[in-house]
DNA sequence: AGCACGCCGACT
DNA sequence: GTCGGCGTGCTC
C-alpha cells in the first residue's frame, strides 16, 4: 500500500443497492481532492459489476480496512448535481420510509443521470459563414456541386445562420459537405442552449379579479413568502383554487423565485400546461412518467439551473432540484397517486412538507376534500387552513341526492328513478355524468348449466370479461385469453356475464338512449396516447351527451353543459375492507357533485345504494363532506387507527403458500425479543386478495400512537430481517404511512 | 438486487 | 463423466 493511498481522502458513496448505508471508495485515479464534493456522482466497481453511486460525504479514514478499499472509476461531475438541501432530504427520506440511500437517490435523479449520462443541457447547434465564405462565388465551385449547393443555402440565410433542423429540410445528405466547408473556414459552427418557449400568445392576460375569498387566500400565502408555512386551501370544485395558484405563483416568480406545482398522475393534462403558460407568460418546465428520458433530463436541469420559473409535474417531481426555491403547491392534496406504491415508498405530499420547511418556503395544499391526514394537521395548528367556500361566478351548488335501487329492476345497472332523471337531462338539451368504478363488460362469468366462473389462475379473483376483443383479463396480474366458447367444466354452451362494468353500462345506454352519443371513459378506451382527450375534445362539443366513466372522470375537467351527475356503485365505499374505504367515496361522491352545474345551470347529482340509510353517507349528503370526516374521524379514533396512530406495514410474498407466513412469525417473534415499547403488532394476516400474480402475500401490521417508538423499533428490528430463518425464501418489503392495506 | 460459488440430479 | 438446479454469501 502506498503513502499516497492511505493518505488519500476515502469518498462516502450512495451505490444503488438494496443495502443500507454508503460504501467507502478511494478517489478515482488522477483526481486531485479538492475538485472532489458531496452531490457528484461517481462511477464505481460494485462487486463484479459498475455502478453510478453519489458522493455524500468525503472522510479522513473508513470503517473498513484499507485493503478492502477499491479506487472508484472516474468523476461524472464537475460540479455537484445534488445541493446540499436534496442530500440532507435523500438522508431524512432514507432514514424515514427506511429505504436504502442509494436507492433513494437513484430515483432523485432522471433516468439518464442514474445511468451516467452527462448533465448536460440540450444545444443546438448553428452553421455560420465566416467572412471567406460570404466571399466566395458558388458559380466557382462547378467541380464540387454539393459544396456550391449548400454554400448557395448558407449565403442566401440570415447571418445567424442556419440550424441541422433547418437544414435537414433541403432533404440532402448535407453533413459531410459542411465538414469540407468547416475544414476551408468557409463556415463556423456555434452552439447555443436550446431556448426556451417563447411566451404564450395571449399574454399579458386580460386583468384578473379575485373574489373576497380568494383574496384571502392570495394575501394570507404572500404574507408567508420567505419562511416555512404550511396552508391547507380548502376549496370546493370550482371555486377558483387554480386562479389562487397563478395568483401567488405570479408573486413569486416576480420575486425571482421558483414554483413547484404537483398534480395527481390524470391531473397533468395539456390543457392544464396550456393554462399555466397563457397565465404566466412563460412555458412551465413539465416532469411525468409520460416523457422520454432526454426531455425529462432538459426540465430537470432546467429547474436546477434556474431557467424554469415554474416546475410541474407528478409525484416524482417533489425531488426536483431548484435553484431558488420560492413555493410548493400540492394540488389535490388527498389523492392516492402522490403515494409510490412499490421500491421506495414515499408520500410526496409528506416529502413536499418536509422539503418546505427544510427551504423555509410556504406550500399549499390544496384539495376540495382535504385527505383526514390533513385535516388532522389543521386540528392541531400544524397547517393554516384558508377556505374558498362560493363557487366563482353564479353556479350554484347542486342538490345530492340517494337513489334507493332494492328491488328495484335495473336496465344495465341502471335504476329506473335514474333512467328518468337522464331522460329530462339530456331532453333539456344537457349532458350526463356517469360513473362507474369498474370496468370491463361484466366482472364475472358464470356457467349458467353448472355454475363454473371463470377464475384466474394465478391470483384469487374472478376474470373480468371485456366484450371489445371478446376476452377474459384479470385486472391483478395482466393474465388474459380468449372468451370460453362453452363452460369448460361441463361443456355447455351457456357462460352468462354477470355484474356490470363501463362497457356494459354503455351498452345499455346506447339502447336507451340511441339518439344521444355517448362516450366511455376508463383505462381501456384512453390507454392510447391522445384519446383522453379527443373524447373530452367530444364531449365539449357536444358530440357525446352521456359520459360514462371510472372514476378518472371524476377530475378536473371543465364541462359547463354538465347537470346531472350519478354515481351507479355508491355502496362500494360503505363496507370495503380498507379502513380508508369510507373516506375515498366520500371524497368520490364530493368530487363527483362538484362536476355538476358548474354554469349557471342548476346541478343535480344521484347516489344508487342499497343502504340510503347508512348513518355516514346520510352525513355526507345531508351535511357536506365535512361534518362527514368529522364523524369519520371520531370513528378512525376509536378504532386506533390513522391519523391518530401511525402504521407501518412488513408486506412479504412467496409462490409457496406457507413462506410469508412463516417470515412473519419469525419477524413478529424478533420484534417481541426487542422489548420495544410503544408499538403494537397485529398479524400475520394473508393479504386481502391472498394469492396474487402466482404469489401469496400476507402482512404483519405495526402500530404505534408516538411516531417516535415506531421508528426506534424498525431502526434495530429491519437490519435484522434479512437474517432471520425463511428471510430467503419471500420478497419482503417495508411501508411506512401504508396507504393501502392490500 | 445481481453475481459468484458450491454441491447434488438427469443427460448430449 | 458434464450441464445446471437453486441454497448461501458478498458487495466499500
Amino acid at each position: 500500500m502506498s503513502l499516497v493511498e492511505t493518505d488519500s481522502p476515502i469518498l462516502q458513496v450512495a451505490v444503488p443497492s438494496p443495502l443500507h448505508g454508503s460504501f467507502d471508495y478511494l478517489p478515482p485515479p488522477h483526481c486531485s481532492p479538492q475538485t472532489l464534493s458531496p452531490g457528484m456522482r461517481v462511477q464505481v466497481p460494485f462487486g463484479k459489476r459498475k455502478a453510478v453511486g453519489v458522493l455524500v460525504q468525503i472522510a479522513a479514514q473508513s470503517r473498513i480496512s484499507t485493503q478492502r478499499l477499491r479506487p472508484a472509476l472516474s468523476l461524472l461531475d464537475q460540479e455537484p448535481l445534488l445541493g446540499k438541501d436534496l442530500l440532507e432530504l435523500s438522508a431524512w427520506a432514507s432514514r424515514y420510509y427506511h429505504h436504502p440511500l442509494g436507492e433513494v437517490m437513484s430515483t432523485l435523479l432522471p433516468v439518464a443521470l442514474r445511468n451516467g449520462h452527462a448533465a448536460q443541457l440540450r444545444t443546438t447547434q448553428r452553421w455560420r459563414l465566416t467572412e471567406a465564405g460570404k466571399a466566395i462565388s458558388p458559380a466557382d465551385l462547378k467541380r464540387a456541386p454539393r459544396q456550391a449547393a449548400l454554400l448557395n443555402r448558407l449565403q442566401q440565410s440570415s447571418d445567424d445562420g442556419l440550424t441541422d433542423d433547418e437544414l435537414n429540410e433541403l432533404a440532402i445528405p448535407w453533413r459531410a459537405t459542411m465538414r469540407v466547408l468547416l475544414e476551408k473556414t468557409w463556415v463556423e459552427s456555434l452552439t447555443q442552449a436550446a431556448p426556451r418557449t417563447a411566451q404564450a400568445p395571449g399574454f399579458p392576460p386580460r386583468d384578473i379579479t379575485l373574489n373576497a375569498a380568494q383574496h384571502q387566500a392570495f394575501d394570507a400565502v404572500c404574507a408567508a413568502l420567505d419562511r416555512f408555512a404550511a396552508f391547507a386551501l380548502d376549496g370546493v370544485t370550482g371555486s377558483g383554487k387554480t386562479e389562487v395558484y397563478l395568483e401567488i405563483i405570479q408573486r413569486v416568480i416576480a420575486a425571482g423565485r421558483q414554483a413547484l406545482v404537483l398534480v395527481p398522475e390524470i391531473g397533468l393534462t395539456p390543457q392544464l400546461i396550456d393554462r399555466f403558460h397563457a397565465r404566466l407568460g412563460q412555458a412551465p418546465a413539465v416532469l411525468h412518467s409520460g416523457l422520454n428520458t432526454g426531455e425529462r433530463l432538459q426540465a430537470w436541469l432546467q429547474a436546477r439551473n434556474g431557467e424554469a420559473a415554474v416546475i410541474i409535474g407528478t409525484r416524482s417531481a417533489v425531488f426536483t432540484p431548484l435553484q431558488r426555491p420560492g413555493l410548493i403547491i400540492i394540488d389535490e392534496e388527498h389523492d392516492l397517486s402522490f403515494k409510490q406504491q412499490d421500491g421506495f415508498r414515499y408520500h410526496a405530499r409528506d416529502v413536499a412538507v418536509w422539503r418546505a420547511r427544510q427551504l423555509g418556503i410556504p406550500i399549499v395544499l390544496g384539495s376540495a376534500t382535504p385527505s383526514f391526514e390533513t385535516l388532522y394537521n389543521i386540528e392541531r395548528g400544524r397547517y393554516q387552513r384558508i377556505a374558498l367556500p362560493a363557487r366563482v361566478g353564479d353556479a350554484k351548488p347542486p342538490r345530492v341526492r340517494t337513489i334507493d335501487i332494492r328491488g328495484q329492476k335495473l336496465e344495465g345497472n341502471l335504476s329506473p328513478g335514474l333512467l328518468q332523471a337522464i331522460d329530462r337531462h339530456l331532453n333539456q338539451g344537457n349532458q350526463v355524468l356517469l360513473f362507474l368504478n369498474r370496468r370491463g363488460f361484466a366482472p364475472t362469468m358464470l356457467c349458467h348449466d353448472c355454475g363454473w366462473v371463470a377464475q384466474c389462475r394465478r391470483c384469487d379473483a374472478h376474470l373480468t370479461y371485456h366484450h371489445g376483443q371478446r376476452r377474459l383479463r384479470c385486472h391483478h396480474c395482466g393474465a388474459e385469453q380468449p372468451l370460453f366458447e362453452h363452460c369448460p367444466e361441463c361443456g355447455g354452451g351457456e357462460l352468462h356475464p354477470l355484474g356490470h362494468g363501463t362497457e356494459r353500462v354503455e351498452q345499455a345506454l346506447h339502447d336507451r338512449f340511441p339518439q344521444f352519443g355517448c362516450a366511455r371513459i376508463d383505462r381501456d378506451s384512453t390507454r392510447r396516447k391522445g384519446s383522453l382527450e379527443q373524447l373530452l375534445e367530444d364531449a365539449h362539443s357536444g358530440r357525446h351527451r352521456i359520459l360514462l366513466g371510472t372514476q378518472m372522470l371524476a377530475k378536473g375537467h371543465h364541462l359547463p353543459k354538465v347537470t346531472l351527475a350519478a354515481v351507479l356503485d355508491g355502496d362500494q365505499g360503505l363496507f370495503g375492507v380498507d379502513f380508508r374505504a369510507g373516506e375515498r367515496m366520500a371524497q368520490l361522491i364530493t368530487q363527483v357533485a362538484g362536476r355538476a352545474g358548474r354554469a349557471a345551470l342548476a346541478g343535480e347529482v344521484l347516489i344508487q345504494t342499497h343502504h340510503p340509510d347508512h348513518p355516514l353517507l346520510r352525513t355526507l349528503l345531508s351535511e357536506g363532506y365535512h361534518h362527514y370526516a368529522a364523524a369519520a374521524m371520531a370513528e378512525r379514533r376509536e378504532a386506533e387507527l390513522p391519523p391518530y396512530m401511525n402504521l407501518a406495514l412488513l408486506r412479504a410474498e412467496a409462490t409457496a403458500a406457507a413462506a410469508p407466513g412463516h417470515f412473519l412469525d419469525a419477524a413478529l417473534n424478533l420484534a417481541e425479543q426487542l422489548r420495544i415499547t410503544g408499538v403494537t403488532l397485529l398479524g400475520p394476516i394473508p393479504a386481502p386478495m391472498e394469492r396474487r400474480a402466482g404469489r401469496y402475500r400476507a402482512q404483519l401490521l405495526l402500530q404505534a400512537e408516538q411516531r417516535g417508538d415506531l421508528h426506534r423499533l424498525l431502526d434495530t428490528w429491519l437490519p435484522q430481517l434479512s437474517g432471520l430463518p425463511g428471510a430467503r425464501k419471500v420478497r419482503w418489503s417495508v411501508d411506512v404511512d401504508p396507504m393501502e392495506m392490500t
